[in-house]
DNA sequence: TTGTACGCGTTATCAA
DNA sequence: TTGATAACGCGTACAA
């Protein structure tokens, strides 16, 4: 262990000082307020620098009510499609002068709860959120809304309404077009393995399923529809339920990549053949789907496309504020791309 | 859009009033204060929940001095080894009281220095850093030193000595274990590419791979060494020029997975067959090394354990804080293991 | 164009 | 065990 000593903090009074102003002179000068004579302006960055002042934004958030900062609260920042949602917001919000805060929930409802309530007691200007696939109860967004921060709910939204606004993905086009494809390569019998339908992503998925079998005059077997935790290991459980009779589906739609991923592998470690018996897509277009032979079709979502809108819109909504513009009433849809690959090809 | 309006916030004050106490008790029966009657704090939690009271952090950050708060600053959160690392920061933070607040340079120097700044401004009680590749000068952190703010390096640390902590992977060993692995496969003609030599990282694995070549008598080829930054496209590039003459390696050496995987991706372009004549081993034990065919042998990292290991010792300093302790002197070291996978089988 | 004076919400210090 | 008061660092009416 070594030492350090605490050192003094520099603040506008010992610029003031210095300079022999007075401190509000300092802070206009600091804050590029226009009545400010240029020299003092000059002086007081010189000084400002020369005395190593660095802003306390405690104390100007304090006094202003504003800080500059937005939160993000997000189920995993491992997760592809949102680690590069992330990257564009941060990137865009810089732009704008604002920072962003990023917490994860793990995908539990309690941290999200904590997280809400660490960010309002950080007085965010502004909120941004993809909750948890649990997450029913938005209550503990309400005092954002109620003291006129904005919010914004982006992938995972609530299901009723919400006086915020929702930027989300076409999870039902998506779904209906994977299927479409499955159902063009001359699949009859698809299997569906979805996630919870407490989730708008799966309840628009699973809709987008069903309404692509219907129009194609195909019959839904419920024993090949699950609704589940979309993780490795649950996957290899519903492919075994899925494969344990002689009635066997000839195509699996997954709502994500990590299940699409794993039915590859059951498929290989049971000698089923990808795509001549079995085809198989996804949804995100994680990079793993390229890398694994055979390679997997699935759902692009652009995520660099959400973070944008979702920075777009809140620097609307921010310069909008004093007129008491919090939230779109309108879901803002982001189009998705069904990207096709070796694990449903005819070929 | 639709309208909201600000509403009242309620702080001690309001408390205090509704109670008919002084503000200082509230404060107290909030903070867990012991001289608080029993009763006088159940008054106050229960009026603080009616009111829906919240703590304003910058207020009390501002008269304290503490913000609870930490400063977490990566080159990308989209990279697995951060990603996990982060998650256990932040999971294990929580259990200690503390929030996180992560930021990503994107590995640039210049939005690391805004970002210090940054955090500077926010008086975080302590700072995080994995630098990027490019930083030489760490100059943008002594602010932190220098106001007895503990820093802990990880990963990509400095290379000079510097008042912080670091918090390490055993580089050396882990290129050390890789190039061993090759050679007792009986590889002899063995490629390295590595990173810049700027950084830590690959200064001590192109170290490790040196070790390794002269302890087991071979002579290493300075034409089949490469530093480079470690992307998709330059590796295709190194191993264009690998394989354009006759004389070509019978293993690679990468220092990142995403360079192990563009060789495994570039061999079967080429027909050339891994393991049998080309035998790959990458670094950091990436998820996508076990997938992709042939799978990948890698270096893990054991990031959860450096996660555990910074927040262990960023506790610690906090702790000591008062007695005067920044830093540790020593290096913290953690262990690597060398995953054997296909790609350098010899059966 | 600059200075004066106050307050943002909380906590530390002292006194009661 | 509680209260009164000042102070944290900054921004902004208002006055000059």
């Amino acid at each position: 262990m070594a030492t350090g000593k605490k050192t003094y903090q520099n603040t506008i009074l010992d610029i003031a000082e210095a300079l022999k102003l007075s401190p509000a002179t300092i802070s206009r000068a600091l804050n590029n307020h226009p009545y400010v004579k240029e020299k003092t302006r000059n002086d007081v960055v010189e000084m400002a620098t020369k005395l190593g002042y660095r802003r306390n934004h405690m104390a100007s958030g304090l006094r202003s009510n504003k800080t500059r900062t937005v939160g993000l609260i997000i189920p995993r920042v491992s997760m592809f499609f949102h680690a590069e949602v992330i990257t564009t917001i941060q990137n865009d919000l810089h732009k704008h002068g604002y920072n962003l805060i990023i917490c994860q929930s793990n995908d539990s409802v309690s941290m999200e709860r904590e997280l809400a309530e660490t960010l309002y007691a950080s007085r965010v200007d502004a909120l941004i959120a993809a909750c948890t696939l649990q997450t029913i109860d938005f209550a503990h967004f309400d005092k954002f809304v109620e003291h006129g921060t904005p919010v914004i709910f982006y992938d995972r939204v609530p299901v009723k309404a919400y006086r915020a606004t929702l930027i989300k993905g076409d999870d039902f086009q998506g779904a209906y077009a994977a299927t479409s494809h499955l159902i063009a390569a001359g699949c009859k019998r698809i299997a569906h393995v979805s996630g919870p339908l407490t989730s708008n992503l799966y309840q628009d998925r699973a809709a987008g399923f069903l309404k692509a079998m219907e129009a194609h005059g195909l019959s839904v077997n419920q024993d090949w529809v699950f609704h589940q935790e979309l993780s490795h290991e649950n996957a290899f459980k519903a492919m075994h339920k899925l494969f344990e009779t002689t009635a066997v589906p000839d195509a699996l739609f997954a709502d994500n990549d990590t299940t699409a991923i794993a039915a590859i592998e059951f498929a290989k470690a049971r000698g089923i053949a990808v795509p001549e018996s079995l085809k198989i897509a996804g949804y995100s277009n994680d990079p793993r789907t390229a890398i694994i032979s055979p390679a997997v079709t699935s759902v692009e979502q652009f995520p660099n496309l959400v973070g944008r809108r979702i920075v777009e819109t809140l620097v609307d909504l921010l310069a909008a504020e004093q007129e008491g513009a919090v939230y779109k009433t309108e879901p803002i849809i982001i189009p998705v791309k069904l990207i096709s690959r070796m694990s449903t090809s005819t070929i």
